[in-house]
DNA sequence: TGTACATCAGTGAACGCGCGTTCACTGATGTAC
DNA sequence: TGTACATCAGTGAACGCGCGTTCACTGATGTAC
């Protein structure tokens, strides 16, 4: 394959950076190669550098496109929903459920990558980009709240979201433990208790 | 240096057992080196193997001390205080300070390590050693619940873990901006606001 | 529309480097007498 | 208590390996005429 079409090209750039989106997720930056990458994509390494500049920079692009896979299915799951309170449990049993668990490359992109985001330097884009991607969830978080206050409409979804990934990152790393299960359950019904509004007790 | 006393050894031991609890929750399992480990430790790289048999072994036996000083730490907060609900608080204080973002080497193994262990597979002992620390967080968060229902008292202790290790990691993984800080303050104040008899709304 | 040629996506060998682990060696420690 | 010798903690070179990146090369694509 000495030469693709410039479609055929461009094709697998995308292919490229979703395999990448996926397989950054499952084994963080460091845990898969340029060789991983272009394998999954179908190509050998030494093409890689004619659609990055280096690694790193693809990372930047997985990780945004990651991010945004993961806000169009929060959309997608609220669009089901008719209210706000319905759609705030809909957000929390898709995202703490089994198969989310299960499957980390398919699956939230703030969970699976925040402690390789965590280790990167200060003023790294990959850092900025996770942040901004936060930042959209926490919009969304906030506008299932409707509390009225929308100071405290981002305070509950600050307190949503940390929960959330929390439950979510510590159910993986005790995957094959009655634990695991256990922190998707509970962490499940008892934010689901706590109606929008405010009143039921946490 | 070519032959210390066993006693000299015993202190080596332990100095990169040390050293390693420090450095794998500052950069992750694969972030750091044997030599990295046996430099911490003022040694070169080849005695490493009179010590530990792996790596890997180093890794369980490293993480295994990380959360134990984490659970000696709770404690000593927990002992300044005279009823459960200031025990309560002083945890989630010192948990979610700047000082415990700005230093994982020195803070909880269960927020540095999450995804590290989450990765390893489901049968390792990192995992396994892991998950028994966590137990342990969360009979201490049990314990100063106090709503006189068991089961309860572990449900909360469940999702005030979760909300907790979510908002650490998401502060160490957006540090450098303001939200940083704001998933600091504000998960740490809207957190000690549920009293433990469960009186207030979250 | 057809032809001649330049472009460049992808290949696979090679680069320097750092990894975890092994090993021959050193010489102070520890022990048997 | 003193001596002779075995032990073994630590050294540093070396092992095979995989990494990110570079590069000469291939030949179909794309373009200029």
């Amino acid at each position: 394959m000495p030469r693709a079409s410039k479609e055929q090209a461009a094709t697998h750039r995308k292919t490229i950076t979703a395999a990448s989106a996926r397989l950054f997720r499952e084994r963080g930056f460091h845990g898969v190669s340029v060789a991983d990458l272009m394998g999954a994509a179908g190509l050998t390494h030494g093409g890689f550098y004619v659609h990055f500049e280096s690694k790193e920079s693809l990372a930047v692009e997985a990780c945004a496109k990651a991010l945004e896979e993961g806000v169009a299915r929060w959309k997608r799951r609220m669009a089901g929903e008719s209210t706000s309170s319905a759609q705030r449990a809909a957000l929390i049993d898709g995202y703490l459920s089994s198969k989310s668990r299960n499957d980390p490359g398919k699956s939230c992109a703030v969970a699976a990558l925040v402690n390789d985001v965590a280790r990167e330097p200060l003023d790294s884009l990959v850092r900025a980009t996770y942040t901004a991607g936060l930042e959209e969830r926490l919009a969304i978080l906030a506008s299932v709240q409707q509390t009225g206050d929308s100071a405290e409409d981002r305070a509950r979804a600050i307190l949503d979201c940390s929960t959330m990934v929390g439950a979510l990152v510590l159910s993986r790393a005790t995957s094959g433990n009655a634990l695991s299960d256990e922190l998707l359950t509970v962490v499940r019904e008892k934010l689901k208790s706590i109606a929008p509004n405010g009143a039921s007790t946490r």
